[in-house]
DNA sequence: CTGAAAGCGCTTACAG
DNA sequence: CTGAAAGCGCTTACAG
């Protein structure tokens, strides 16, 4: 395999004395005519992988020729999105590797197939791909795993297949703690404002929240779970929901920190005193929570990071090689801000 | 300049026939040597662009390729840069073109020359480029303008050279509708915190703010004036120099929204009422205005429109289409929100 | 099927 | 700064 010292130019003059055939020999086979015996064609086969030879073409384009990782949204609209995206291009500066951004929500009705894409990736010599909190299934990622394309997925909404590297953070430990936190403050009736149901991340703050509120013997009510899309306009919603139960929950988990900022708006307008009258906690740590008013206290993931690792293991698939592990679980941990105080 | 019949094979030959030169001087043209004399390299590119000349390397690197446009930030870190991504790369889903993410703030001290990066877009086929709001001087986009690769410029700290296009918004006009929209409050002592003080776009900012002054007779004073970059920490030291004034302003106007929001953290923090104690008018209009506490008046620009028109110009250049203008200026408006009122 | 010879398109080195 | 000349790496056409 070891094509040797890819040395200065090996040259179609230098295969052909290597392999004892004549330089038009040597072309026939590199351009794959079939006007060549058999034979012939296997001496000139071995000393081209033994030399390392490359078409000036080749050596054009693979020389600087910087690798090349696609990176996949469904939409960039969120500071998480923008964070992930800034952590992935600072590794591609530091390792040399380039960043193509594509947009699946608004690839208008994907003219291309999947395959075709896929396929796409290959011809162009593309390197990777990262995909980002996007509803990929499994059978959609097909094209892409056959074609052998490393990929690495970042919180997916589905669970990806076995053999897919995935980057996360540590939900479950973050939605355990964010919860544990109100507890602490003296609040029972905590509301669980969440995100999409099937999401993974999603069920496991859920549980996160969930095993907090059981360690501490409080129950777990259901009216107190929603659920919903990450969005601010899920907790405008959420918010009105809680507002109008007999027991108004006292403290409130939101599953992201948009979802919160919507949960501070509606509070706003309907006159609720942010944390005197209900505390709430975000989860994402994004610059949003810090200059919300007031500022939120959340789970912080380290968002940058993901997108390094992301890139990172991308980077060694490539190179082939052994990956400690298809799944990596960055730490979370809960910044405590204005946005949280004990129960009035 | 239409590039046409990109029939069977122009060689290097044809192009120098055509030019009445030599092979050789064509061949460093095309290679981007600086050693030819400005008219010689005029005729050529002349003959290349009407016979549309593709290096071998280029001719297979396009075949069934889509278009790859090169976008350009200093920091990928606010709400504006997004946006104007956002538009580029929903116009670029709509025309089938790739689009390949570059954070030169990142760029490890930029190991590449930006004469090998300008090489290495011909090389690989790539098809254009757009620079947001970054300082490249007219020198450095020249080993670009060299090659003939399509280049849009949106809103350049530094002015362009005249045959290169940008991208803006009525600054001025804006910045005299934010102004006279104080005035019209009642307010006299209007301060203007302002962005980095060479920046083209603050200029007609801030020009557009003493158009509205003089035009209602209230004289610009220089306390009145600050200037730094944009981005909130200039926003909260702005307001600290400005309290301290011996007559406050009863108005600012800040020249981006991240300045506003600094603005509006520091009030917060000095217990300083907006828009009760003072009011603040912002510039650029991105959500963070419609999100933050109070929501603020905000000089709008359309900046997905921005990145849209960019990505056009883009794709017209490379199409050869003859551009009525070497510069678009997308209309700004006022949106008044709840960080104004008139003084106390 | 093979290879000597001619040819192609581009680049390099250098004299002017 | 320009271009005649030599050269490079590969391909093509064709005789054997």
């Amino acid at each position: 395999m070891a094509s040797s010292e890819s040395s200065a130019k090996v040259t179609l003059a230098a295969i052909a004395r290597e392999a004892g055939v004549s330089m038009p020999t040597v072309s026939k086979v590199v351009n794959g005519r079939e006007d060549v015996a058999a034979d012939t064609r296997a001496k000139v086969l071995t000393a081209l992988e033994r030399t390392g030879y490359k078409s000036p073409l080749q050596r054009k384009n693979t020389a600087g020729r910087r690798p090349v990782v696609e990176v996949v949204f469904d939409t960039l609209n969120s500071a998480y999105g923008v964070e992930v995206l800034n952590g992935v291009l600072e590794h591609a500066a530091a390792s040399d590797v380039e960043v193509l951004l594509n947009i699946t929500g608004q690839q208008s009705a994907s003219k291309l197939s999947l395959e075709q894409r896929a396929q796409r990736i290959v011809d162009e010599g593309r390197s990777g791909m990262i995909v980002v909190t996007s509803a990929f299934s499994s059978a959609q990622l097909d094209p892409f795993r056959r074609r052998q394309i490393p990929i690495v997925v970042i919180d997916p909404l589905n669970p990806p297949p076995g053999d897919v590297v995935s980057v996360g953070a540590s939900n479950w430990a973050g939605g355990k703690a964010a919860t544990a936190h109100l507890l602490d403050l003296g609040h029972r009736r905590i509301a669980y404002l969440g995100g999409p149901e099937g999401a993974e991340c999603n069920q496991a703050r859920l549980h996160g929240y969930m095993a907090a509120l059981m360690a501490n013997g409080v129950p777990v009510e259901e009216r107190y779970i929603l659920s919903g899309p990450f969005r601010s306009e899920n907790g405008v919603a959420g918010m009105k929901t809680l507002l109008q139960l007999e027991e108004r929950p006292t403290a409130i988990f939101a599953a992201s920190d948009s979802i919160a900022l919507g949960v501070l708006a509606e509070a706003r307008r309907q006159k609720i005193r942010i944390p005197e009258d209900i505390s709430v906690v975000g989860f994402d740590g994004t610059y949003q929570a810090e200059e919300s008013v007031p500022p939120l206290t959340s789970v912080s993931q380290p968002l940058q990071e993901m997108g390094r690792a992301a890139l990172r293991f991308v980077l060694r698939q490539m190179r082939g090689d052994a990956l400690d592990s298809r799944r990596v679980e960055l730490a979370t941990h809960l910044v405590v801000r204005e946005s949280t105080a004990p129960p009035a």
